[in-house]
DNA sequence: AAAACAAGAGGGATTAATCCCCTAACAGGA
DNA sequence: TCCTGTTAGGGGATTAATCCCTCTTGTTTT
């Protein structure tokens, strides 16, 4: 299944990175040549769409993809998935700070090949390119080959609630310090409606209260804690 | 005030992030030698509490240290006030993730040089070392001369509550899936008193509802998104 | 075509959350 | 000492949140 690279030949990397102090510092550590098998970074960009776009316009593709998961457009997820339907053979590399079991088991699903986290040594991202570029799949403390398994033998709505639209909107202004009967008139529909919605809510996410609904919501990166308008909270100016 | 290096003599830096990849990759950068100021990165560290004991049992000190922001305990917080009030010559710079106003206000107060994101190049962080040494402060579009000094001339409780021990281990309390009876029992006090110390949260944090709390404690930081367990939410396993 | 299912909405009941007013104890300042 | 403020509570009222049951109207399954 995975396409070997002879050796000697270089593996080419794509990294994407929301952060541009581990782009530019992370090159020359994955390009270190102190093996015999050379790695090359024929490109980087900030985020899953730029990543893609850059892939298209590139005549040379790379092997192996190495990106980070940036809130709260999912990007991490949509742009695995993305990957892995467009160029099958391309292998996907997780980079991140997020340990949470969500994140790696709807990545797992997603389809990517492994997961790394930034509380790693340089050196060792190097290594998992070349492992996943030689055996299509790299194994850690994060991800071993036994999670993946019995992983492989479950779906994934098991793990992951399949929210509908209305449902997800819902999640969306539950953060928002306002009550169901203001959601409702933003959200265009009833009280009732809206107590259908976040009754099904509770069931599929297994909270008891709008305080699980809304930490469901900031656990699974429904909120980007950046740049919301929480910050309102203060009376900065 | 500020303890000018001469030139050619290195600026010391000690460094210290949680996540091993910044840590390497950055020290080259942070010690090239494309200019007359030479910077030498004498110590790392993980966490504040290991830096501050770093420094502790050094013979030789940093001018300058450089930290991120470790979530909740609010290591960086404390740890940037321990270390002006132990070295009051020692300079500070932030460097990290998190571009909320909320925490660049408290790191203000608590007495930092500089503040920088991690979206920019690492040439801008060794320039930031090398300016706040020289100046005494790093300037840029997070940190402008001109929001500090219409911070100086307010006092840092308008802009960050003083919560009492009570509000805070009930804040902590409140963004878990349960009733305000159930906390009161984990807390060993009453409903009623809880009550009493949810009315001077709202009316400190300006919230309205326990939705506003919530929010609130997630955004400040008082929650560890990445080891809480509200990763139970998903039944896995 | 019948049955099962999902989304949207209402009626009515119960419990939790929020609010207002009030007291006692205690600490610190003028 | 008196005043003031804070903390910990209680009584009782109101509103919001949660629950249970029903009833459409489509859609999907069988």
């Amino acid at each position: 299944m995975p396409t070997v690279n002879e050796t000697n030949k270089p593996i080419l990397v794509a990294f994407a990175d929301d952060h541009e102090l581990i782009r530019v510092t992370m090159i020359p550590y994955l390009e270190t040549n102190d093996e015999f098998q050379p790695v090359k970074v024929i490109l980087t960009a900030s985020n899953g769409v730029e990543l893609i776009s850059a892939i298209k316009s590139s005549p040379q593709k790379p092997h192996v993809c190495i990106l980070d998961i940036k809130m709260p457009e999912m990007d991490g997820f949509s742009t695995v998935r993305e990957i892995r339907e467009t160029w099958p053979n391309m292998k996907v590399l997780i980079l991140t700070a997020y340990s949470r079991s969500t994140f790696i088991i709807r990545m797992i699903f997603a389809g990517v090949h492994g997961y790394i986290s930034k509380n790693s040594h340089p050196q060792t991202i190097r290594e998992a390119v070349i492992e996943v570029q030689r055996t299509g799949i790299y194994c850690n403390d994060l991800i071993s080959q036994k999670e993946i398994r019995s992983l492989q033998t479950h779906k994934e709505k098991e793990f992951v609630p399949k929210l509908s639209e209305a449902e997800l909107e819902l999640l969306k202004y539950c953060i928002e310090d306002r009550t169901y009967k203001e959601i409702a008139v933003l959200m265009k529909t009833t009280a009732k409606s809206i107590e259908g919605h976040r009754n099904k809510l509770f069931q599929k996410l297994g909270a008891k209260s709008r305080t699980g609904l809304v930490m469901y919501a900031v656990v699974n990166g429904y909120v980007d804690l950046e740049d919301h308008n929480y910050q309102k909270l203060f009376k900065i100016q």
